[in-house]
DNA sequence: CCGCGCTACTACAACGTTGTAGAGACGGGA
DNA sequence: TCCCGTCTCTACAACGTTGTAGTAGCGCGG
């Protein structure tokens, strides 16, 4: 069906290695040989097959990316960044999504290696703790987005999520806000991204001189935008005085801005709105949402920066944690 | 370092042929030996290399799906519904985006085959007539998604676009609007998407005894929010007196939505609004949106099945061409 | 008791590529 | 003049898997 090298070394009167020294660059072939064969190869159309290759170099250049769910924009949208940061450095992006339960998410993690894949970058959801061995069953180098929920031997990339969550609701309190809900969190959860963000909302609040009142810390499971619109109803029906809210992501700010605007509350002149993750949505948000950029971008291009490394060599080292940047982009929710 | 068959046939005492027999459930092998060596590969940890079984079967079990952009919510999700669909028949999915340039688009196709893939489903977007010698090119299965702008021998996978627009433009007539935008026009172009919604914008128009106001036919190039958001500012700007609008789809007329909010215009009582694709988001907008589902997930479901159904052989088979059934979703911004 | 079909297994080749070893020609320095 | 290094190219093996052909043993019908 397909040409192969020795299609193309017999066309061209060379042995197939000549043929292979050409496509590879080597540099000691003859001009003239060298023509003979590109020539040779345009005619027959000739591709390299890649599992021949693979096979040979045991590298296949594509990483997997092990996602939550593509519906969800936070996920689509790094899921771009890393697909650009990857191109960059050769690798093609296998995307795999989980459901939300654990054996899904197992799954995920154990076909990584029935693919045939180089390594993984893995958006850690509802692995903990206990299950830092399976991670370790992967046999394949693997970098964690999001917390690191594991004393695991894994490079690791990350936002500060405590220093973000302190400055969102410091920006609140900076504008006069006193009664901050925060809307997000995870009762128990103490490492994750809802703990940590838990942390620095509370310091910031203690910062500012005033007390945390428990009743402000509102439980959401998941973070989808759902979610977030139940939980605001249900804060909205207890009768809770509040004029600020720190979103733990952006998702759950926009079902509560939704919720909100249907009640008559309006933002920011009655309640200031800020989220995390700078979804490309919230600059079209009415009003546009005040948001932490995480540093999205430059937490794929390291990602797959730490990944390549593993996979072309660098093994041995010990395990990487980096903390990437953040950026408070005010729009329209916070400011009068 | 990982196992082969023949550590494994080694750890056994038996031949490597045995052993891949047990991993593919070939029926003749003795229960005793069969235990012996499935032990043998739990201890030595073995998986089977995909790269040799690849090369072996001419087989990598992955399609691609080139599409523009996983920014944009409707190809994240389109994604998401390919994946699933993709899993059920065993496949994995590779995502190459290209950007809006001509090349990076023709640059995601040829990758197609160095990547080893057994197949694409093709998003076309900025290819045209002219281009169909360059799909051939390919050199694999392949199932065009979206419109038909090509007379080449690919099977394609669409929704009914020119009775959808009708439908959605005869639902805002039904109630009570004359005076329609249809926002996202391509002047000049037929075949395509903007060119099928248009003749059923204009076809429901000319059926409920009215003519097309060319007046209110607006072009936007991109159908990204921002665009939407340009065009509605430009057309209010422009004092342009109208009722109602059909946007050809949803990010247009999200980013349509909030132009007309922040000018105090009302949906929907000043303006119905309508758009295409429903997406996620148009359920939690302010008003939700109503809009056209065009049946995604069969489209994807659908798509995959025939792409899957050249891959394991049916060659030679005309190229089919399938219309999924379409649905108009009723929420706030078209109901007074 | 021969021959046939079935079970249970093995040896070998092939998929298409690239690394290694080496051969022949040629040129330059001793 | 001779040796050695460089250039150009080739033959062969190997990556790990599975299809094909074949072997040996066993039971059963004629």
């Amino acid at each position: 069906m397909t040409a192969t090298l020795h299609d193309v070394a017999r066309a061209a009167g060379v042995s197939i290695k000549t043929v292979s020294n050409v496509i590879n660059n080597y540099p000691h072939v003859r001009v003239t040989t060298r023509e003979r064969v590109e020539a040779a190869i345009h005619e027959l159309q000739y591709r390299p097959n890649q599992a021949a290759r693979s096979l040979r170099s045991g590298r296949a250049d594509m990483i997997g990316l092990i996602v939550p769910d593509l519906r969800n924009p936070y996920f689509a949208e790094l899921a771009d960044d890393v697909m650009r940061a990857a191109r960059a450095r050769g690798f093609s992006v296998l995307i795999e999504q989980f459901d939300a339960d654990r054996e899904s998410e197992l799954a995920a993690l154990r076909g990584a290696r029935r693919r045939g894949l180089d390594g993984v970058l893995y958006s850690v959801l509802s692995l903990g703790e206990d299950d830092a061995e399976l991670l370790d069953e992967v046999g394949m180098p693997m970098v964690l987005l999001g917390e690191r929920i594991f004393h695991s031997a894994h490079d690791h990339v990350t936002m500060r999520n405590t220093e973000a969550a302190q400055a969102a609701t410091a920006h609140l309190l900076r504008g006069g806000r006193s009664r901050i809900v925060a809307l997000g969190s995870h009762p128990g959860e103490v490492v994750g991204s809802a703990g940590l963000r838990l942390r620095g909302y509370e310091a910031a609040i203690e910062a500012a001189g005033l007390t945390v009142d428990p009743a402000l810390v509102v439980p959401v499971d998941r973070w989808h935008r759902i979610d977030g619109a139940e939980a605001m109803r249900a804060v909205l029906d207890a009768g809770l005085a509040f004029d600020g809210v720190v979103a733990f992501n952006d998702s759950i700010a926009l079902g509560a801005m939704r919720v909100m605007l249907e009640r008559g509350v309006t933002i920011p002149d009655d309640v200031a709105l800020i989220g995390f993750d700078d979804l490309d949505e919230t600059r079209y948000s009415l009003p546009a949402l005040t948001t932490i950029d995480p540093g999205r971008s430059e937490i794929a291009r390291v990602a797959v920066d730490l990944l390549v490394d593993r996979i072309v060599g660098d093994e041995g080292d010990a395990p990487r944690e980096i903390l990437t940047e953040f950026r408070l982009v005010e729009r329209e929710s916070t400011s009068r």
